[in-house]
DNA sequence: GATGAATGAGACTTCATTCAT
DNA sequence: GATGAATGAAGTCTCATTCAT
């Protein structure tokens, strides 16, 4: 059960703690280029200088709010393998999907930001490849979960359980996308207001004749 | 042949198109995060002053290039619809994937980029709704593609085409997202490493027994 | 005539010239240490962004001061060679002597400054070797004036010309530095208050019985 | 004995003088502009804070530093007196401009500093002035040495001791000022290294035919 | 006496934008 | 239309100093 934990990058504290909380809020309600040090203090509750005391300069404190994502990202879909065998595979993979899509409207605003820094962005790279995470963790488990279906017979033995996790994480990912970028008024799916049902159908059932 | 144009927001000139090819590459290299308006000025040969004579603000610039995007991504799968009936669906299905992995390659720093600037993320989406713009438009071909080949019986006619869409381009999406964000090195597809005929494979099969 | 010119290391120009200007007050009057951007900016009239786009940055700009100080101190003495054979030995020495105090007290202020920042004395010291300059350049002329007077039997032609120049303009720059250290009740000669009559008389007859 | 002794002007404590140490360490191994009072605490092994139990502020720490210079300084010419009469005039000045070069190379980029920031250089005056220390008291002694051997006929009754004085030492200060300022290339006396000799000489024979 | 987290004024610097030429 | 020097608000970061523990 620890095998999708981090190792965490420095040690917590309090202040520290409240510097990322306030952080990831300005982020949210600002954007990331438009965050600056000075308001994420004032929500903090903190002066200017003491974000220096705690973080090497403004891109640490960015990346360590990002570096707190990740874990909730993964925590989404891990106990999924565990349900192999009960309900039903399209019931499971319909709560996969609206959990997803749920997950994706809170981070992608925030991920999606480091795209315009490089810096960052390179930054984030290097520190997820050293320490084991990043977004494809969260593949793991449903690929685990389809294996697993797979041996017991409710799952196409013969089918690709990463290329369909990859359809189906995918196609939250982008709705979600498409819907913030855009608006919702763009959508299939409107009515019913739920994608998750028509994806999961269109998964299991494929499109052959 | 004209269902796919967008209205044009600005009267064309030969050095505003210049300043948008400056700004694009710029934003490409630097990111929003970090290009300037004298980098992006220089870039073109220009002074800094001329760009305010053809933009209202930098923004204005920046949304320029993005608006200028769009048509390249929905071109991808304009003539989609056509190819029914043509070749094999699956064959069909994996050029489109293929050109979507490429395309998303291209396009999703710049996309993505807006996320940090929810101001600029406004004005984009407001062009977009007043024009009839937007990344969704991409789906259009491909469920119309899709239409037709139920109607002639090569995509069954139970299946949802826009669900189908959905995973297959988001499938594409997410993959680049992963690549970009984290590096190659964690996708899986790696041997053989183009991902397509798996994910074509998958869709067209379904996961059911 | 040429030989003690220097290569300008910037092009010149009217708003760069006053920022060195307002540079060199502001220096004199707070320190290096307390001269900021913005009241040299405002004690030059431009704005404070200005300022860099004359200079790379405050250094810079410091360094720009330095430079132009430099041709003013080599030119204090670069006439001396004329004179040799003219009016007495004892006479030209007691001028330069003269000269040579108002210079240092007009300039080792702020020479001195430069060891409170190793950082700007490397820069200070890479452009003196690559360019020529250097406060060691006032010597010359010294030295090429006592061995024109050598040549015409007015100084001994076994003394060091060398030694002689540092002894007397060594002596000059340490009373500067006792009087601005310590303050002037502490300097010899004040009665009469021109130390350069003794000090020339002094190194003319030797200390030997 | 007791005429070169001074009035500390604060009572010795342990930790005092370890922070001055450490004071003395970092102004020189950064200067006095990057001196920072986090690392001459952490130099010292104490918290930032316990620099404020021993020290009104950052400059009364370096007023201390250059406070306990001074006694260095003068006591490297204090025993010259005695030596009158022994060994030859030559080489006891030779050992003095040679004691000279060795001490302003250690205490001319420290002492200098002070230009770099003329409210602590009015704090130092005030306490040369007050607590009867300076850099002219090094001349003390010298003037001293040459009125002795003055009186034992090896010295020119006629001569100026004072101006002798001065000119010895400011020699040796300003050959140490160039070469600090713009490297040892620069400098005569590179061949034999030791100008010592060639300055005693100078000063000994004059430059009278 | 010692600590060290917190402070906050202020330093340097950047950069989108303007405007006289 | 084009220029580019000038602007100045705003940003990030530093650091001497304080104070509750």
């Amino acid at each position: 059960m620890t095998e999708h934990s981090l190792t965490p990058s420095a040690p917590p504290s309090r202040t520290r703690e409240q510097l990322v909380d306030a952080a990831e809020r300005v982020l949210r309600a600002r954007g990331l280029a438009r965050a600056t040090t000075k308001e994420i203090a004032r929500e903090a509750g903190y002066a200017e200088g003491t974000l220096y005391l705690h973080f090497a300069d403004k891109l640490d404190l960015v990346r360590a709010v990002h570096e707190r994502l990740l874990p909730g990202f993964i925590e989404m879909v891990s106990h999924l393998p565990q349900r192999a065998g009960t309900g039903t595979v399209e019931g499971n993979l319909t709560d996969l999907a609206r959990g997803a899509l749920g997950l994706y409207r809170d981070m992608l605003p925030l991920g999606s930001s480091l795209f315009a820094d490089p810096e960052l962005l390179e930054r984030f790279r290097t520190m997820h490849i050293e320490r084991g995470g990043g977004p494809h963790r969260a593949w793991e488990p449903v690929v685990a979960y389809l294996r697993a279906e797979q041996a017991l017979g409710r799952v196409d033995r013969e089918a690709d359980p990463a290329a369909a996790t990859l359809l189906l994480l995918g196609a939250c990912q982008q709705l979600v996308f498409v819907e913030l970028m855009t608006g919702p008024e763009v959508l299939p799916f409107r009515d019913p207001p739920d994608p998750a049902p028509a994806l999961v159908a269109t998964l299991l059932a494929g499109l052959s004749p």
